[in-house]
DNA sequence: ATTATAGGCTAATAATCATTAGCCGTCAAT
DNA sequence: ATTGACGGCTAATGATTATTAGCCTATAAT
């Protein structure tokens, strides 16, 4: 790997557990296996390296985006996108989605980073809503054409997130998931994979 | 207020936005309006202070405990304590839980700051459960005797908290929540206020 | 072959920070 | 009236930290 994605790998996982601010250029040059001034040569400044953090992960995102089934823009602007869209594929996507936040170790240890860096500023509460909370959540709401249903289907998502990562059993938590799953499309359809647009 | 009890609402508010690590005791103390040296006439160093929020807490919670109408206590140590518990019972209390969390003032602030301080180590992440993940969780799942319902129960709640954080009006995420435990229990009972234990 | 660039290093710097020393006024208890 | 504890203050200190200066080596381009 570069040194400079390595860079930005290992200090977004340490930016996940401490913080930015508790974060030292000492601590993320060490865990690069470079003394500290060296990372000047790639970035150039800390908040440089946090910032390119978050231009890194909105690239893969993007590029991430063209492999999904499911529509990528909002209700508002592509009303088309969400008519017959079966159930089941909504559910793929939420396990889709689930493995992408847990187990993509960048991904993950963003999640992270963002859920403790989400009182900082404006822009990262706002991050941190668009990527985990209120995006996912108002993403699914078009989808199923209720808020409510939204809330039962991507709430316990979120809430595994977080049992996931001190998971001592990992598998159990993934387990837990699809459990939830089932039951969630059990309780809306009766069994029958209906489209979503004729809800 | 007393300059002590002052001292440690600014901190876990300070703490809550930007995590223990990245707040200077400077910034503390003009928060209170005293100067740095005088927080250690009431705390032997800033470290003591963070220790000194988790006492509080843990004080404040038994504090309610009392004051509430269902079972303090886990299933394993008091089955008996979980009979003949009215399902509207349970709903009351998810009401007082989500106000307490988000409108208390220094409730919601440690909510915020074990949210930011869960992955730094391993007590933290213990205590960040045990208030707000698996803790409320089993506790829910005990009630209900189903796991599966107690995250569609839960689950929305702990999204809620976040979002209420940043929500402009406050009061439309209360009455999502308040949306939510109606569908919840429509789902669930079919309006019957049926005892948990008969389920 | 020479040169330029990239990317590592050590040493130095200036700022920031937690903490301590020691002083002073207030006020309750003797 | 005296005392002593409490709780504020300023000034100082030592540790930590982000950043810069400047040097060295390898390798790719001319």
């Amino acid at each position: 790997m570069e040194t400079r994605e390595k860079i930005l790998l290992e200090a977004v996982k340490l930016f996940a557990s401490a913080g930015f601010g508790a974060v030292t250029v000492d601590r993320i040059a060490s865990a690069v296996g470079i003394k500290a001034p060296s990372l000047y040569k790639h970035f150039k400044s800390k908040r440089d390296i946090f910032q390119s953090i978050l231009s890194e992960m909105e690239r893969r995102d993007a590029e991430n985006a063209e492999s999904f089934s499911l529509p990528a823009d909002t209700a508002e602007n592509d009303p088309e996108g969400y008519q017959g869209i079966p159930v089941t594929a909504l559910l793929g996507f939420c396990r889709e989605m689930f493995v992408y936040w847990t187990e993509d170790e960048f991904a993950s240890a963003f999640r992270r980073m963002l859920t403790v860096e989400q009182y900082r500023s404006e822009e990262m509460n706002r991050l941190y809503h668009q990527y985990l909370g209120e995006g996912p959540l108002q993403y699914t709401a078009d989808l199923l054409g209720s808020y409510d249903e939204a809330l039962t289907l991507y709430a316990p998502m979120h809430l595994l997130y977080g049992i996931y990562d001190s998971a001592g059993d990992k598998q159990a938590v993934t387990a837990r998931l699809e459990q939830h799953l089932k039951t969630w499309y059990k309780e809306r359809t009766g069994g029958n994979d209906n489209e979503l647009s004729e809800k």
